[in-house]
DNA sequence: TTCATATATCGGGAAAAGTCGATATATTTG
DNA sequence: CAAATATATCGACTTTTCCCGATATATGAA
């Protein structure tokens, strides 16, 4: 999911009207997933959590986009301190 | 371990005699973790299948350490591909 | 306000990972 | 070769993670 996110214009095509500022929704990636709703609704929460992705909320849809702060200073953390 | 096994020296004081040439051996590693010694040997052998550590057999012991090149790699594939 | 749609949360069963004790293998010493 | 020591492997149990269906919540439309 967090590489799909990377291209949502390319990985996410069907989500063509609402556009991608925010992300890309919680259906899109479920059916690209293949898993049922509610797991693809606990991963996308485990990894805003983690700090990996944010969230917007806009009318019924919930979009989400990567945080790349979050992968540099992770890659900075194994980098340093691993 | 990982972090441990950065310093050598400083975190295994009691292998004195042997060096530390080839790591730390299996049974110095064991007392610091408080585990048994069957739960740290399938450790290590993780670890290093997974190419972070490499062992070497002197005698009876078997050493362990780290393989440097295998975190950067983890570190560079974080920052280019995820 | 009622219905439809999108997402979130909850409870539970299945799968995987963690950990142990017992035992096997390898090496050194007597 | 027999005993002692260090490590590895095996089988079982416990804990955690994965994933689902059912249900709850939030929003927009009729």
């Amino acid at each position: 999911m967090l590489e799909w996110l990377k291209e949502p214009e390319l990985n996410f095509p069907d989500q063509i009207t609402a556009g991608f500022e925010h992300g890309v929704c919680v259906g899109q990636i479920q059916a690209k997933a293949g898993l049922t709703q509610s797991t693809v609704s606990e991963y996308l929460s485990i990894l805003q959590r983690a700090g990996f992705i944010e969230s917007t909320r806009v009318g019924q849809w919930t979009y989400y986009k990567r945080n790349e702060s979050a992968f540099e200073a992770l890659s900075k953390l194994i980098q340093n301190n691993l």
